[in-house]
DNA sequence: GCAGAACAGAAGAGTATGTTCCGTCTTTCC
DNA sequence: GGAAAGACGGAACATACTCTTCTGTTCTGC
């Protein structure tokens, strides 16, 4: 099989350990962007020279993730633009995907511990022109509620992304329940769409004051 | 008057202070729940020892705002309770009373960095009796769209209380806009209400990157 | 005029955290 | 088969931060 790597042998642990690492990072960052970087290691189970041999420093790190994460944005804006459908289902495909993706968790939430790089300004503009686009197109069609800008998406995803309550996924899906709400709002004419997932339980909500 | 202390002396002066004091504890708290108690110092122009006076420690003095905060967040809500009118229109009220009020900023935001206080259960406890009864008898008007629960309530205020965006006046401001939003969303039937305030502008999302 | 409340801000003490470094193990090349 | 080198774990180091205490000073109220 060609995509069995040999399971040992110190090159493939390290190939192996590129991606815990990176995943450790984003989910240890996404959690708390003002995290220890040995928090990273213990999470990825790694020790802290296995980072170390791979990015110069933290800052490194995180300028890494936020890159990756307004690449995967760019993906999904892309994705949505490539749509060729119905007008709003598509625009809501697009809220969708970027909250799902959690992008803001990792690009806007880590802004100002890094200093930014000369591609990172190029994935910005290329962001904001998808954005544009995609913005467009919606008004075009007249699915959206008249008064919304831009910038409007950008601070309810970013809202969104302010919900953390237990578990990732749980997570996920309560930020799936609140953009519901919001996409009903923004839709012109108005919709009501069912709610998916629970609603958050009191016990939910107080576990978090231990 | 009575209301007139005397400007001058040491006794005023303290009086004043402890406004001061409490006003910049909870301005830079808001902020930044992990500010350095010199950073409230600065902002209320006295001197760290001013602090000391008042407060054994830190966390006495965020014991106190988050005790603070919860009884605005009670006094909202009876408030709202106490309104006979349009049962929608009171419940919008209450929203945007508790939203902006920001009550979150100083309960939710600093959960965690101090031991709670028995009267602050008791007070926790009433609050969300409060909440009962206001979401009992929005459901019973039938004007709230069926599935929301109470605890959708506090997600969303938690939700808007994450939007930052230069001044505190226009964070409530654009809150205000987000919550129009939601709220349009969460009445039965949908609304359609003009957004209050102007959009976020490019140049506001991007001013915080730097 | 003076006793003392109130204060400003420097100094102290302890903690947290980014980074380096050393000893170890495994692989791979001769 | 042996050894050089890559990769690693985690202790050690240096440092920056921040809560709290303490000292010297000012100004009020009597």
């Amino acid at each position: 099989m060609a995509e069995t790597a040999p399971m040992s042998g110190r090159k493939a642990q390290a190939a192996r350990n590129d991606k815990l690492i990176l995943e450790a990072a984003r989910a240890v960052f996404v959690a708390d962007p003002s995290a220890p970087i040995a928090a990273v290691a213990e999470r990825a189970g790694v020790g802290i020279s296995a980072l170390y041999r791979r990015y110069p420093s933290k800052e490194d790190l995180l300028r890494k993730l936020a890159s990756d994460g307004l690449r995967l944005y760019i993906s999904v804006a892309e994705a949505a633009l490539a749509d060729e459908g119905d007008p709003w289902e598509s625009f809501a495909r697009f809220m969708h995907g970027i909250v799902d993706a959690d992008t803001n968790a990792i690009t806007r939430n880590l802004a100002g511990m890094f200093k930014p790089d000369e591609g990172l300004y190029q994935d910005a503009m290329r962001a904001y022109e998808l954005n544009v686009r995609i913005m467009e197109r919606t008004r075009a069609a007249e699915v959206i509620r008249p008064g919304v800008e831009i910038a409007d998406l950008a601070l309810i995803a970013e809202q969104l992304s302010a919900i953390k309550l237990g578990d990732e996924e749980r997570s996920r899906e309560l930020r799936r329940r609140y953009l519901t709400l919001i996409l009903d709002s923004l839709r012109n004419p108005p919709a009501t769409s069912p709610l998916p997932g629970p609603a958050p339980t009191d016990e939910e909500l107080s576990r978090r004051w231990g």
